[in-house]
DNA sequence: AATGAATGAGACTTCATTCAT
DNA sequence: TATGAATGAAGTCTCATTCAT
């Protein structure tokens, strides 16, 4: 357990090795890696429950040993296909919400960019909405923390922008956050690479609806 | 197959049985009845493919034999909750679309109906967002069909708004419906009964923001 | 059983009554004959462990309570439909041998005869030999039974024509029985109707190797 | 799948490591190996439909999770059975056939010959003539192909010794091989070991009675 | 760091037969 | 004479995980 617990950190630094400064790269993506994308594709084409492990190992070219190596489990790849959009997600909202700039253009910003990244993962997310109540409980309760921490940083922004007095407030400040994020949720059973509008198009109509639903 | 074919209507068959004109009726809901109830809370529970149909036939009482007497497959099942659903909300968007009313009070009932629905059935709703892509591909494509032309209702009363000038058309009509219906599929992710605000109350909010966000 | 054991006999005497001696009856074949037949040709197609009492009822029309009415079990259709072939084949070989006309005259008529109803009644003869260790023992023994009667009285024709001196001793006379009859097990496994050679070719040409090979 | 295509190599690899050089090696049998002794065993007693999965591993001494780690399938094990008989007989025919010896003792060794293998593996023969219709449409087709190879050979001895002058050309080559092989698999019915015949008296009287058949 | 054979529990489904009506 | 709901045992196969090497 121990010693698998540090895989995941393994996992991680896999992919800062993965390519040198110098670009000219061409081993093959390490093991946790390829485990990884493999999981990633297979659950976002099948589903977690559908898919097995003997499919993930065979589709990252290596053995059920070499994942258990890795992986203290199954479950473990799910986690930490959760760990790192959400690690994405929160890290870009982080950045801004700090930055100078009036409070309804940050949270335009926040808005679209949140549909963006997800549309950019759209395996990641599709995996996240509908398979995080496969997790153990455990793991599922430390996500939702961190998913939690997400949404309070997006709610602040609209608190901010009303006391400032540029978003109405008729509507409880949760109850539009969770209006935005089922939409960003929906993204990925209706949205498909290569449509009519570009991911950034997308975002800026919802974002736009976000804001003029605020509008006092 | 003729016999499995006659199933799902006796499924449905079962529910006017269930309580007669008198309303006195207190003999065991009938077979296929516990069975879809039971189906449908185990289900909701612990998602589709965690629930076995061990675990239904325990639940409902009966054998396995008389599961699998009534229906095809535990693919079945899934199919038959969501119908349910599809036809009462079909049922009732097409009643609300038809009255005489403005249309952005027929818009507005109908965006709030769709909420106050989902969430008096809200394990049917977890179960069809989080369960659809394990039904067949031929009965998806079915579901999906189903789906589409309640959409395209809606869709249908938006822009009937906007040649009415009544909504802005900045937006493109069928993402708006997806932003609400985006909501609507969150719901079960953080709607729980007995919360803050009564699901009329969440359904006025929703609908509300729906139509700020189409004021010209 | 007492009451199910006459069944068999109901269901032959169905055949009769299936059309007067006028000629003009368009009645549907009796539930028993109709049972029979759609047994007879799923046995066939699928093999006898493969075909589901459902299905037979459903092919014949008629349901699972209208079999075990006039059958006692699955194990008795096949049954019966062994003695059907059985009776016909050792009814033909009586008369046949019975004749007035050389003993090597009669033998090849009668080698002849067997082929040609066996090919008459391909599917009959296929589930025979596929089917028959898959009888209860009980049942398995009588059929044995009945055919071993069948190969006695074709010995004795061989045996009469030796004695007579037209026929070789070289090999013991059950040898060449099962000789003949094991390619008349084997047609079912490659002729095929409207193939190059009629029945009655067929029959000639198998028969004429018998003959050949017992030459002196 | 990987694993799964290399486990007929192993199953059958496994045969040569079962007795070393010394022949003194009282290693337990392989796990394939014991399997489809097992199989092949329980197969010829019940058939194949009557024989569970779960009656094999127990005679086998193995879980059902080791037989299906070396086999696909149920139906795998039978396809086995099969190309072990096959390719066996088709072995001996080719080096018979290419022997230097006038073509009517060529076609004598071949016709006895397959009469004795065959009863030297009389369960596989019995398995073969009784379920090969059991065996899944593709693997049918492939062992019916194998089949007809061998069938050609031996019909090419035929027509090579009518070409020579010293078969008759009554009957069409195709028939007469149809005539023996007849005989060959209806052997599994009747020849029990220890009777009065032995394995190699049978066979040559059975090649006598072809070889008699064909004189001119 | 990695293999892959083996486990053992549990998955879904089928089926011949019975019985109240 | 016939129905068809219900049974309950058994069927084949899958799978995450472990462990000796």
């Amino acid at each position: 357990m121990a010693t698998r617990a540090g895989a995941g950190r393994q996992a991680r630094g896999g992919e800062a090795g993965a390519a040198g400064p110098e670009g000219r790269d061409d081993s093959p993506a390490p093991v946790p890696r390829r485990l990884l994308a493999a999981a990633t594709r297979l659950f976002a084409e099948q589903g977690y429950d559908r898919t097995s492990v003997q499919e993930i190992v065979e589709a990252a070219g290596v053995t059920k040993g070499a994942l258990y190596h890795y992986f203290g489990s199954k479950d473990d790849l799910l986690h930490e296909i959760y760990g790192r959009l959400l690690r994405l997600q929160q890290e870009r909202l982080d950045l801004l919400a700090e930055r100078e700039a009036p409070v309804e253009e940050r949270l335009r910003q926040a808005a679209a960019d949140v549909v963006v990244t997800t549309i950019e993962n759209l395996d990641d997310a599709m995996i996240f909405f509908r398979s995080m109540h496969q997790l153990s409980p455990e793991k599922q309760k430390q996500v939702r923390a961190e998913r939690r921490r997400y949404h309070e940083r997006f709610r602040a922004l609209i608190e901010e922008g009303r006391r400032a007095g540029v978003f109405s407030d008729a509507t409880p400040a949760d109850l539009v956050v969770d209006y935005h994020f089922g939409s960003v949720h929906h993204l990925s059973s209706w949205y498909r690479p290569g449509g009519r509008l570009s991911p950034q198009q997308v975002a800026d109509h919802l974002a736009d609806l976000l804001l003029r639903a605020l509008r006092p």
